[in-house]
RNA sequence: GAACCUGUAACUCAGUGGUUAGAGUGCGCGUCUGAUAAGCGCGAAGCCGAUAGUUCGAAUCUAUCCAGGUUCACCA
């Protein structure tokens, strides 16, 4: 090299761009977004005429609290879909919605009232109404706010709300479907009670203590279903809860548990039990309970099978007892219960299907439902019909213990009817509000009959709720994945009855009317009637459900149709699932940018929705439509910490979006998105986000690369395929397998390998290969040459391609991208379709062929990198290998391409002549030697090739390619 | 407790009865210095959660166990 050397650098086609490496997406990202605004890309993608529209309905989140991971995964995904499905040349539409009723709200602003002394109970009913509604509000334009921060895409300005006016009118005019069609029906089930608020409780708003509660051992007479020596015997519950034992309605024993009948040999003087007497125990429990029955000697006298006990009919202790009118005669019938455990008690369960969770659903298996006990009131006093214990409260209104329960054991040891007691201390619920005990009670609700049989004209699928679900679930739905059919199906066929009632005030009322002095069960115990119906439905519309909360409102619908003092009208709200599943009906079906035939293409969101909006939505919809709202549902995990634990604030363990958006940016947590199965739970952590973050850097400098070397290339350049260079033929080819993979993969809605298919593409085929390759002609070549111009024309073609690919999880990036190219005000990546793909890119032939290259190629460059290990060469373009091949069709192949430019070498010799013994060969390259030469010649200082020739020319110190092209 | 799901290199994932289990990332080493807080090459790294079966043969099928997760609520 000499002094005189010109400075060839000023004269090659670098690559030239102001797309920077760095992205600095967390300070540009609110730039795009707002620009975004600016132009109204949604908007301007809804004038796209002609084209066929799709539906992802959206699921609501609560609005409540900022976002969690959970929730940027699930609206990601929604993106991903509607993005995607865009930009394969659909309408797809989005309209986000927020969940806004419910007792989360209701929870928060009582808790305020609580700061400042307030009592619930003192506020008017719509004041406090206005409050949650003002609450949820709030939150709607916090989570709004985050959701667009992530890139969603949406009709961000008109999303729906299940407390708008219009949605609380159709929710209503929903539930009075169910009034009409007759599923609607007055029941009752044992809730958590707290006797001093007079009010159900949920178990959020419960809290556990000690309780020092009494304990007894209750013997129940085998009247009938015995053989020999059972038939007089005793079956012996245990219970902490004597109030409930005038409500037994049966004993509960589990068939895996080993019971034996025990005879009484000797007792202690003071002892309810007497020599001779017949027990039955669970094994495990029999010498605590004898021993607690002040029993010294006992025999066993033989097992008690299970068939045994289910045969096995008791009777009440209190059966027959003077002064009760017959009360207590009913039979008590043995039933299985897996609940039954042996760890503690006697091993048989007393069952009071009005006053345990358990026990009512043993009662609804069974179909029981009539024999539910309506004994004890809003106070938890025993109420007027029942005999001796009428008043009695099981706590007063403090909370403290009342009468009901020893006046229940006494009247056992009078009767006979109790053979232990004592006491214990254990773990029991108690009002978070009032700290007072609660009990679980029985109070009227009202159902949704899911296998009433329906006459409504919609019997296609079947003629009960439950019959037209199962069969939408398997005929008219996609499950991705498809574990989900079994999940929800299983769910609906065993499913009871729906509790469509809460006893709340944050929500929309159960709109209808019952007739005084009427029961249940009566033929017009409802009032159903269309007028009416249609009236509140129109005061809804007009001032939303607080409307049903004035006064003078039941005499304002009634008016003229029925006498207002006759009816009583219902203040319970409604299970926040049926507003969530009536979307279909106020969202798909009401809007013009609803879903044509009101039907969604897909439902997308978290496995535990099988039970909740999925669910909901199915059952609503199956009484209302009578078929799913949806064609499709994909449902994805949960978002796990690194280590694949669930994420707590008292581990330490949690990522919020936020934090994500702020260190890495929006588009490195969709990346995060986008390479997860999120099928399956998925995890995430620092390391796994800095992984993340590494791949995008890799990605985003691939296009780089692309956008540097497209600087100048205008389309009067462009090279027609059939012009192109194999190896630009085989890029093309792999584009078309691509763009295959892409259009099916998004279709699949699986993301994760549209991204890998691309992502291994630009580092494996483009960054390690085709730009390595081909940097020398694009940097070195003439303006004119054939080959750059080709070149350059696969460049524009990968730019729109991949691009446009990535744009549904990238979309900051791509646009970014997409810009750099097209700047412009109304310019964006998001406004154009994929660019279709000619079907005869594709040449299998071709592929094998360089299939064939690119495996000779490995071993070329594994013999070069020996050399350099031993400091013979440092850029592989000092050397000019001889490559010994064996095969006859792998040596044409090879001598048919620039095989010395595909290993980037200055110059490469091959042959068919053996391989000498000193080649290099790689085991599993077989038939290839390469012996190690270096190149000859000097260096070209303009495009670093070892030449022969180079110093010949005019230009000093080129080579005869570079002089031609400095002209 | 019950039902269901998951478990393959440090990380994200392929691989569903058939040679020594793969890819990308990361890591280590080398190299280039005209993609440069980049690019290229090479390399190490896995008792395929554990155990026991079925089979000529198991990451793959079966059972049990372990670990983690979801669901069983007037919570959304």
């Amino acid at each position: 090299m000499c002094a005189d050397t010109p400075e060839y650098k000023d004269t090659l086609n670098l690559p030239e761009t102001d797309f920077p490496m760095r992205a600095g997406l967390p300070k540009r990202e609110p730039e795009w977004l707002a620009r975004w605004e600016r132009i109204g890309v949604y908007d301007k993608l809804r004038e796209k005429e002609g084209r066929v529209p799709f539906v992802l309905h959206d699921g609501p989140p609560y609005a409540n609290g900022h976002l969690h991971i959970g929730h940027a995964l699930n609206k990601v995904l929604k993106d991903f879909i509607v993005r995607s499905q865009q930009m394969l040349g659909k309408d797809a539409r989005y309209i986000p919605g927020w969940d806004c009723h419910g007792l989360p709200i209701e929870w928060k602003i009582e808790e305020q009232y609580r700061k400042k002394g307030k009592n619930k109970d003192d506020v008017p009913v719509i004041d406090f109404r206005q409050e949650c509604r003002k609450f949820a509000e709030g939150w709607v334009d916090i989570q709004r706010d985050e959701f667009k921060r992530l890139g969603v895409t949406g009709n961000w300005a008109d999303p729906y709300l299940t407390m708008a006016y219009h949605a609380e009118a159709v929710i209503a005019d929903e539930f009075m479907k169910f009034l009409m069609n007759g599923t609607l029906y007055q029941g009752s089930k044992p809730v958590m009670w707290s006797p001093v608020e007079k009010t159900a409780l949920a178990e959020a708003e419960i809290e556990y203590h000690d309780h020092k509660s009494h304990t007894i051992w209750v013997p129940f007479r085998v009247v009938s279903g015995a053989e020999g020596d059972l038939a007089g015997a005793r079956v012996v519950i245990w219970t902490t809860t004597p109030w409930t034992i005038p409500s037994n309605k049966a004993v509960a024993y589990n068939p895996k548990i080993a019971y034996g009948l025990y005879r009484v040999e000797a007792t202690e003087e003071e002892s309810w039990t007497n020599a001779g007497d017949l027990y039955v125990f669970a094994d495990a429990l029999a010498e605590d309970a004898l021993g607690k029955s002040r029993v010294t000697e006992f025999a066993r006298l033989r097992d008690v099978t299970g068939d045994e006990l289910g045969a096995l009919t008791l009777s009440h202790p209190f059966a027959g007892i003077e002064g009760a009118d017959g009360f207590w005669d009913y039979e008590v019938p043995m039933i299985d219960g897996d609940h039954v455990t042996d760890d503690a008690g006697t091993g048989f369960v007393h069952t009071a299907p009005s006053h345990g969770v358990d026990d009512y659903e043993c009662f609804v298996k069974r179909n029981w439902l009539t024999r539910m006990t309506h004994n004890v009131g809003e106070e938890s006093e025993f109420l007027p019909h029942v005999p001796f214990f009428a008043g009695l409260q099981v706590f007063d209104r403090k909370g403290k213990e009342g009468k009901a329960n020893n006046a229940v054991i006494a009247k056992l040891v009078e009767a006979g009817g109790i053979i232990a007691r004592g006491r214990v201390t254990h773990s029991y619920p108690h009002s978070w509000r009032s700290k007072a005990p609660v009990i679980f009670r029985n109070t009227p609700q009202w159902f949704a009959a899911i296998d009433a049989k329906l006459d409504d004209g919609m019997g296609d699928l079947g003629d009960t709720i439950r019959g037209r679900a199962l069969r939408s679930i398997d005929e008219l739905v996609e499950w991705h994945p498809k574990t989900g059919r079994n999940r929800l199906y299983s769910m609906i066929e065993a499913r009871p009855d729906w509790v469509l009632s809460r006893q709340r005030a944050w929500g929309v009322p159960l709109t209808c009317f019952t007739k005084k002095d009427t029961l249940p069960t009566d033929a017009d115990f409802l009032l159903r009637n269309a007028e009416v119906n249609a009236r509140i439905t129109a005061a809804f519309e007009e001032h939303g459900a607080d409307v049903w909360y004035t006064d003078g409102f039941k005499a304002q619908v009634l008016d003229g149709i029925a006498n207002p003092d006759d009816y009583d009208q219902v203040f319970d709200v409604l299970d926040v699932w049926f507003d969530s599943g009536s979307t279909h009906a106020f969202v798909l079906r009401d809007r013009a940018d609803g879903a044509p035939d009101g039907i969604a293409d897909v439902y997308l969101e978290g496995t535990d929705q099988h039970r909740g909006w999925f669910h909901s939505s199915l059952l609503q919809a199956c009484g209302t439509k009578g078929r799913a709202p949806y064609r499709n549902v994909v449902t994805h995990g949960f978002t796990l910490d690194e280590k694949g634990m669930k994420m707590s604030k008292s581990l330490g363990n949690t990522i919020v979006p936020e934090q994500i958006v702020k260190q890495y940016g929006a588009d490195i947590a969709r990346l995060w998105v986008a390479q997860a199965d999120y099928s399956a739970d998925q995890r995430i952590g620092p390391e796994i986000l800095k992984g993340v973050a590494d791949s995008y850097r890799r990605l985003r400098n691939s296009m780089r690369f692309i956008l540097g070397n497209l600087a100048g290339f205008d389309d009067s350049a462009r090279v027609e395929p059939a012009d192109m260079p194999e190896l630009e033929r085989w890029v093309l080819h792999r584009l078309a397998q691509l763009d295959h993979k892409m259009r099916t993969g998004y279709d699949a809605f699986d993301f994760q390998g549209v991204f890998q298919a691309l992502f291994n593409f630009c580092t494996v085929d483009l960054s390690s290969f085709y730009f390595d390759v081909r940097k020398d002609v694009l940097y070195c070549d003439g303006d004119d040459s054939l080959e750059r111009r080709s070149a350059q024309t696969v460049l524009d073609i990968l730019f729109h391609r991949l691009t446009t690919w990535l744009a549904p999880i990238l979309v900051f990036t791509m646009e970014e991208i997409w810009l750099e190219r097209f700047p412009g005000d109304d310019s964006s990546v998001h406004l154009v379709d994929i660019p279709a793909t000619p079907a005869d890119w594709l040449d299998e032939p071709l592929a094998a062929k360089w299939a064939v290259v690119r495996h000779s190629r490995r071993a070329v460059t594994a013999a070069l990198e020996v050399q350099r290990t031993e400091k013979v060469i440092g850029a592989s373009l000092e050397a000019a290998p001889v490559v010994h091949v064996r095969d006859a069709e792998v040596l044409d192949i090879l001598k048919s391409v620039a095989f010395e430019d595909v290993c980037i070498t200055s110059a490469l010799t091959l042959t068919g002549d053996p391989s000498p013994n000193e080649a290099f060969r790689l085991p599993e390259v077989d038939g290839i030697g390469v012996v190690f030469e270096k190149a000859e010649g000097e260096k070209c200082q303009r495009c670093w090739k070892i030449q022969p020739d180079v110093g010949t020319h005019a230009h000093p110190d080129t080579c005869a390619r570079c002089n031609d092209a400095l002209g």
